[in-house]
DNA sequence: ATAAAAAAGTGTTATAAAGTGCGTTAAAAG
DNA sequence: CTTTTAACGCACTTTATAACACTTTTTTAT
């Protein structure tokens, strides 16, 4: 699942994955799907219900005391939102308000749907042309020392 | 349970859980819900009823004469409210007015209920805010040297 | 100690807002 | 030209919340 995709979002806040995935959501049997922050742009993050199973089962059992580690659940689990998903239907998935603020998506505008393999991601268009020629975003966190219980997973 | 929720809270101090966890809890077959203070943030921490049986039965028997972890003992069991829940029903939960004052809630404002997966947090909209954008908070508790027996466990 | 009053807690209902489903139209691809 | 896909619009359903009524507990005054 690769691949850049300017797709619309309607009044309700919907959108719905192209149709050349269909077929990759179909055969990995996936009836949910999960959106959350980005921990370090103003984007989200989209996974598959398998892949966000293993994440956030993962991220969850790490030790909360540690605040580095506290500020990742926070940002990753506290804002997941999870959608149910007909590989078969239309697609469609909604974004909540808070989300759609984090990502600086207007109403009713159209959105950047990113394909990374196994995650994808969304952004607001402008920010996605800025980041691509080198720019860099108001928001965007750069020095996160991590501690090393988290050194070994990917988001 | 995860995700981001702003929620309302009434005169009588209760708030129901959103309907989107209904599953969830009917599944996991809880009737019991557990609100306690968060022992770093001014913020409470709500549990199912199973999970906090296996947290409280563990975090009971560590050896209560180092002042760490009696200080968690304090904090963890000394202020939880248990309360009858019923997933089929309204999922209304009371919140003490020694908890409330604890999180900084006022009389019928709103809270953010925060899904954290096998857990959820409750904040005070404006610390939770000032949280996430990197703020701290007065009441913060930051520096726990943690004695090993806890370095295990996940509250 | 008892009764009245106040406060705290529980439950119900009504209504506006948010979310969902589906048919139709427009656009793109083959 | 036909088929598929994306976007839009509308109707229906569900959910959240405020308002209200009732019950139980606690407090106060006699």
């Amino acid at each position: 699942m690769f691949g850049f995709n300017n797709i619309s979002i309607d009044k309700k806040s919907r959108f719905s994955f192209p149709a050349k995935y269909r077929d990759a959501f179909v055969n990995s049997n996936e009836n949910q799907i999960v959106i959350t922050k980005d921990p370090q742009y103003p984007a989200l993050k989209v996974y598959l219900g398998s892949e966000w199973d293993q994440i956030s089962t993962k991220l969850s059992s790490l030790q909360g005391l540690d605040p580095i580690v506290r500020n990742l659940q926070w940002t990753i689990l506290g804002n997941a939102s999870v959608c149910d998903f007909e590989p078969n239907g239309r697609m469609q998935v909604l974004i909540s308000a808070d989300l759609k603020k984090y990502a600086q998506i207007e109403e009713a505008k159209r959105i950047c749907l990113i394909g990374m393999g196994n995650k994808f991601e969304i952004w607001n268009q402008e920010n996605w042309e800025q980041r691509q020629t080198g720019g860099s975003l108001a928001t965007e966190i750069l020095d996160i020392v991590l501690p090393e219980s988290i050194k070994d997973m990917s988001f």
